[in-house]
DNA sequence: ATTTATTAACGGATCGGGTTCGTAAACATA
DNA sequence: TATGTTTACGAACCCGATCCGTTAATAAAT
């Protein structure tokens, strides 16, 4: 990956990140069956040549252009985790993971992937790897300190719960009339709460 | 609806199907954006000014072939939640809700329709409608009896909770490497036994 | 005979993938 | 600096496929 200096004239790296950019939203907004390679090249101002150089498919392209996006969002550290109070924890969790979920941005581009599950399971794959199992990952951590205070049954099966709480909130981000910011954080603490995650309303 | 018996030849109802069925499975190969109304003639065997004359629209015609397959699954009787004990009813419930819920054909669907959130939002709202609404009454009268019963929390938000049982499952169909007919009957015990509609293990 | 349904064919236009061509930008060597 | 080599780049091009919407001719009913 690393420039290596090659002979000739060296590739300009704006076009890659405008070749990306470019697919990414033609992605979103027409999904993977809608967007052509004639598209993103125009779309980027740039020669079809260009991106064929670069990617030797739509579905390469496509691909990429998501594990860039989903790669760019950071996961809270899995060591606050005992670091912290559980509640400091999903008090300094909730707030940015309830814009995020709300924002139009987020939920158009999770629907996309979610309807390529069947179709496109590389897309599904990248978008597990990346983004969801580190959140898991930091979910399992939470659970299980819950589980030792007592407030999440120690047999649960944390997998599925961890499934009911992120579900919850996909399953709610692409119903019809979605939340906005406000609202996604009350319904979060909501689950959190349902999970044990967050002691009952005061 | 009713065949009024106009004057001319009347329409055939079985191109009516046909059309209906090319356009579903058109839809859940290709989505909306790579489905045509050429093709949707080609594999109905019809022509495409029978299919005109009926839609006037790609998405119209989707729409309501989307609308008649969700429509023709059943719901288990509303009645039954009082008339059965909730076990009975988890116990009659769960096992058709697994097959349907591990089915390709439903896996597919469902994620073209998830798909379609932002983009045709007309498409969620039918599946919501149709078939999504139906199914959390049922679950509301569950988990309202349940309240009664105590293995519920009184103070629990309902919605929310049939938001984390309905998003479990289907986050849970879209993943990769999807669960089959008898691994999906486990996954919904623990999804019931953890909202609370199901004893604990013995 | 009249009305409607249906298929096949057509037309016009767009789009799509993939290539070619002339040019620009970085090297290398002298 | 000067010159040649190598690679990158955008625009134009080619050609087949597709797509939409219409028209014309036929079929099936009243």
């Amino acid at each position: 990956m690393s420039a290596a200096r090659g002979r000739g004239r060296p590739r300009d790296p704006e076009t890659d990140t405008a070749i990306l950019t470019a697919a990414l939203e033609l992605f979103v907004e027409r999904g993977v069956e809608g967007t052509s390679m004639e598209q993103v090249a125009k779309r980027a101002g740039v020669g079809k040549l260009t991106v064929y150089r670069r990617w030797n498919s739509k579905e390469e392209l496509i691909a990429q252009a998501v594990e860039q996006w989903v790669s760019a969002e950071v996961t809270p550290s899995a060591a606050d985790v005992y670091a912290l109070s559980p509640q400091a924890i999903v008090e300094h969790v909730l707030p940015p993971a309830a814009e995020m979920a709300a924002s139009v941005g987020f939920r158009a581009l999770v629907a996309r992937i979610m309807g390529c599950a069947v179709s496109h399971p590389e897309l599904m794959a990248i978008y597990w790897k990346h983004y969801i199992l580190p959140r898991r990952e930091l979910a399992a951590a939470m659970l299980r300190r819950a589980q030792q205070d007592g407030t999440v049954a120690a047999d649960a099966d944390l997998d599925v719960l961890i499934d009911m709480m992120a579900g919850a909130v996909t399953y709610r981000v692409l119903q019809p009339d979605p939340p906005d910011a406000t609202e996604m954080l009350r319904y979060l603490t909501s689950v959190y709460r349902q999970a044990g995650l967050y002691p009952p309303a005061g």
